[in-house]
DNA sequence: AAATTGAGTTCCAAATAATGGAACATCAAT
DNA sequence: ATTGATGTTCCATTATTTGGAACTCAATTT
């Protein structure tokens, strides 16, 4: 026991946060497993065995096995040099996510449509936790490379879609997530604090548009709406993105309206495909 | 029972083998749960408790929980219609896995180079188990869909990729693939028994080519050669398709030099970049 | 309206698998 | 050769999974 002299404590609270801010429940030895997966996949280099004995909090001998299994399994890969990466058996089962999902399916002609309209670069993404995952984008140069951006995990309080996503939730949800937000300053412009981020929540929800004021990287602005179901039970949203020298604030302005239709419209296009239920 | 009259009978052999042909090993509770991600990430559309229950031998309790922990976890998501399908936490492992492959960022310009070269779609794929996994591609109009192929997972006896792949196996375990294979006749062109396969792959490795002569897809054609590195524990391997009427058995096989000297200089990129060790 | 079916969910004692401390192995550098 | 750092294996203890059965809920039939 941990507290020789106190027998009549409760449990403590038990916060374990993996690093999206999510907290998981007793998914038991599968999210363990998962938790170490994620501690390699959120790494940007390899790991080395001991290097991920730091960060996870498991005994060695229990992390051993751990990656073992998922080695065994795919998920992850044993370079020669005790080096671990992310295995490729996920790209099989990304490939699958993507192609089967409905939300990204119907949303996709209306991406490529506000593409048409601005010309500029439109992402499609949904919230996840505190982090806002891209699931597709249209940009005019179809050179750049495939994932560049697919699947990628931004936070949410400093990129378009991730705020017009927060606009959408019921406050509950909404204070829990802001809670679990740890703030980190990428620009002068980000909103550091969750003050001023439910602030500017409350004027997303009365103009139905978020904007991203270079608050992720400098030079980059965004009008984003927020896209969301009740019946499928998720949010997310779209944006229009590009460089600062060549959208100014008022040309910004002048897309939010045509962000707002084509959120609208993806939304009435959910509701006539898989809408009529209950 | 099954067997009532036959009591004497041994444990049967306990080949428990996955959908891609791999026998997992004791993985334990991580390797089941990922059995049943497999089985909706192989199905092409979302599956319901009971079919899952049907296809997977697990118990109802035990499918519940695991199928529960899944969800949790987000590699699954549950519908409003208590339908299954793969979760968008696996995109973000993917683009992770993508993104830090060093395999795939060296061959990169080389396939470049190769599409410049012929003018046609290029592709890289691994081997995993009997399927071949495909990494990139490269291709003309780079207007198709992303994710289109990349992750996908082929058959290895029918593709260009997967037999030059299968070319590249040392003996014992190129047996071992071939015996897990169930063949299917995908077109008439089709090796569909182990003795083809196994005199093709003689013809490969003398000739350093392998074909893809409208063996997967009617109308499709490509010369592949194989791609592996002892050192890194892998193989696979990249090639050149295209469409039947515009590309000529002798143009294909025009080629073959090309994609070979391709691979070549993949193989001699990797060894110098990670080669100088041991 | 009541009964029936089918689908999904919950429960808990028994069976099984995970845990984690410590010993062992391997390799590079002194 | 010796040391130190890193990775691997072992196994009694402990915690989790298992799986059969009972339960709930909604849709359909009688």
């Amino acid at each position: 026991m941990d507290n020789p002299g106190d027998e009549a404590v409760e449990a403590p609270p038990q916060v374990d946060e993996t690093a999206s801010g999510r907290k998981h429940a007793d998914t038991g030895t599968l999210g363990k497993a998962i938790a170490v997966l994620d501690i390699v996949a959120s790494a940007d280099q390899p790991m080395r065995f001991t290097d991920i004995l730091a960060v996870s909090n498991q005994p060695r001998g229990t992390l051993h096995r751990q990656l073992s299994n998922l080695v065994e399994e795919g998920l992850l890969s044993l370079g020669r040099d005790h080096s671990y990466s992310v295995g490729i058996r996920l790209l099989k089962f990304a490939a699958r996510a993507w192609a089967g999902n409905q939300f990204r399916a119907i949303a996709e002609p209306h991406l490529r449509n506000l593409h048409d309209l601005t010309g500029e670069t439109v992402h499609l993404g949904v919230l996840r936790g505190n982090e806002v995952i891209y699931l597709d984008k249209v940009e005019s140069r179809q050179a750049v490379r495939m994932y560049s951006q697919i699947g990628n995990a931004s936070p949410v309080y400093c990129t378009g879609v991730g705020k017009a996503g927060l606009s959408a939730l019921p406050d509950p949800e909404l204070k829990a997530v802001v809670a679990s937000i740890k703030f980190h300053r990428f620009t002068d412009s980000t909103l550091a604090t969750p003050e001023e981020l439910i602030r500017e929540i409350g004027e997303i929800r009365a103009s139905g548009n978020a904007y991203d004021r270079e608050e992720h990287e400098p030079g980059i602005r965004c009008v984003a709406a927020p896209i969301y179901s009740e019946d499928r039970g998720f949010v997310g949203g779209l944006s229009v993105t590009g460089p600062a020298y060549r959208i100014s604030p008022e040309l910004l302005e002048s897309w939010a309206v045509l962000v707002r239709n084509a959120a609208g419209a993806i939304m009435e296009d959910m509701g006539a495909r898989l809408g009529p239920r209950t």
